[in-house]
DNA sequence: TTGAGATTGTTTGGATACGAACAATATGGT
DNA sequence: ACCATATTGTTCGTATCCAAACAATCTCAA
């Protein structure tokens, strides 16, 4: 992710190319860190967990949420995983395509399309879950054990601050 | 992000789904959230700060890094923005087609190409990165203030284990 | 009953995203 | 000087990703 400068290096030449504006470096510091940690966990499980199942993030991600409430309503699972509808459309697509996972239309809501896995999707998911929370436990590890629950509770008020 | 379902109804299906497996429900949650809150605070950057400019995301740290760094050299903006070259490659087309920075190749060294600002593209950053760290603290002040400095750390530290 | 408005999933168009293959350039040893 | 090897940015193919437009369906008041 860094590139050859080092971390004081590039603070530096921050500092000095905004040293004529009022900013808040300890915020800018928490939002920086936020994303090149996201994406630095996202891409280790893309490459170490994900590759091997031809499976992308946002199709896991997708998988995983039709897993735990299947049959799963479009909609939900748009909003959990975090993903426009028009993203989803496609990803289920994918999926479908793969064997994973049926689409099949509301008999009671004509506009509603249900969502479920099939046995491979079933099978798939049941070793692929387990490993996806190993890699979980090794990425966490450099956080000391009574550090983690504090870490998830002020991404979890980040997160309820904007979307809240 | 979280769709009709409440927290708790999700955990509790979750632990029902996986009653079965021995899990690290405690990691599982940070990298959870970490995704939400990363997820969440670029949508929220993107429609409040950057969608008047007609910028993505990507685009804006590329801007960013380029600012900082100017003349910057596409390998390293690259490593900074967390991106590949490729992406970059078109980011980089998609950006001087706005007018909002130049290429030109290396002198000494005829593989090299370095970017740089146009003068709509200073301006624009000069304006633009204000209004976007007045955001960031917005964004952060649900964490108290003698734990944000913590909070970067430990995202820091997870970066730094899974690039190391 | 009927029709205006709301909701839902898909399509469309354009930008982002990556791995792999590629051409151009540089480096180092001989 | 030569050339095998490495490095760099671009191209190619394919998969996301989103906003906006769209068609199908539902709701509910008149």
């Amino acid at each position: 992710m860094t590139g050859s400068h080092t971390l004081g290096e590039t603070e530096a030449r921050v500092a000095n190319r905004l040293s004529h504006m009022t900013l808040d470096f300890e915020a800018m510091a928490v939002t920086s860190n936020l994303f090149r940690a996201a994406s630095a966990v996202r891409n280790h499980f893309e490459r170490n967990v994900l590759a091997e199942s031809g499976l992308s993030w946002t199709a896991f991600v997708v998988l995983w949420v039709t897993w735990i409430w299947e049959p799963a309503e479009t909609r939900d699972i748009a909003a959990e995983a975090g993903i426009s509808k028009a993203t989803l459309t496609g990803v289920l697509s994918t999926l479908e395509k793969m064997g994973l996972v049926t689409r099949a239309r509301s008999t009671t809501d004509g506009r509603l399309v249900l969502v479920s896995l099939t046995k491979d999707g079933q099978t798939l998911m049941e070793t692929l879950f387990p490993a996806f929370n190993r890699q979980e436990i090794a990425v966490v590890s450099p956080v000391a054990d009574d550090k983690r629950g504090e870490l998830a509770d002020m991404l979890r008020a980040i997160t309820a601050k904007i979307e809240g």
